[in-house]
DNA sequence: ATGGTGGCCCGGCCA
């Protein structure tokens, strides 16, 4: 099986990169992050022309998040609860070829004194909870997407530039490590020990042709989907050319 | 260079 998780930026603007990039490496699970629509106008017709179904959870302007698949999608839940999503459509699950998966869009956090911050802490509590009430990490379980979180210093172009900012902080890498001690395992991290590989850079000052870069997108795996794990790329291609996302996606082979 | 770009949708927010 091979499963993808990539933030589009906007699902409208980036259709047609999204397209030809399903063409190209065909994935059986793709979850998407930002995709900025409301449910009434995700592109449900094209997916099903492909051969995916799909779940998505978004309410217009903000966030949007998504899983398409070709294997089977099975108990899709929206949110964190059936109740009005007052988390603001950033999660989305279901079971695809055997597999719990989940498309996360963790809120960016903006600065560390700055309330976002403390919901992007809270949004990660609630995460945890909601795996714990509604998974099995003895089972095949996914949790992809956006995480808005470095793991380590090996995950940003220059550690001292973040001195103080978000994406690094301890208590976020912390709230990251209880999703870990749960019982889930970073797959890029199973291959690749190397630092300066990177999923996201920002639009401006050519950051990404200057490699100034962080790895914020991560598919995290139980140990039985780990076992099964083949590789993980990034297709930092996907970053080029014209009207790019500012993140590549994040491509991992099961056996 | 304390800026820059790009998406939402048209003034300002968000990343």
């Amino acid at each position: 099986m091979r499963l993808a998780t990539w933030n589009v930026n906007s699902l409208t603007a980036r259709m047609p990169r999204v397209l030809d990039w399903i063409a190209e490496f065909v994935p059986d699970v793709l979850c998407l992050q930002e995709t900025k629509q409301a449910d009434g106008a995700f592109p449900v017709g094209a997916f099903t022309d492909l051969g995916y179904a799909s779940a998505h959870h978004g309410d217009g302007r903000w966030n949007g998040v998504a899983i398409l698949s070709r294997v089977g999608l099975d108990h899709p839940t929206r949110g964190f609860s059936s109740a009005e999503d007052e988390y603001g459509c950033r999660i989305v699950a279901a079971t695809c070829g055997g597999v719990r998966v989940h498309s996360v869009y963790v809120p960016n956090g903006r600065s560390l004194d700055h309330e976002q911050y403390r919901f992007k802490l809270a949004w990660l509590g609630r995460l945890a909870t909601f795996l714990e009430e509604t998974c099995d990490p003895g089972q095949d379980v996914v949790v992809c997407g956006d995480f808005n979180i470095a793991p380590d210093d090996r995950d940003v172009w220059d550690p001292s530039a973040f001195t103080g900012a978000t994406h690094v902080s301890e208590p976020e890498r912390r709230a990251l490590g209880v999703l870990l001690d749960w019982g889930l395992e970073d797959l890029f991290r199973r291959h690749h020990e190397e630092g300066g590989v990177f999923s996201w850079w920002d639009y401006r000052a050519g950051d990404f042709h200057e490699g100034r870069g962080m790895r914020i997108d991560l598919v995290l795996a139980s140990r039985s989907l780990a076992a099964r794990s083949q590789g993980v790329v990034i297709d930092r291609n996907a970053r080029k050319g014209k009207k790019p996302s500012d993140h590549a996606p994040v491509v991992v082979d099961l056996a």
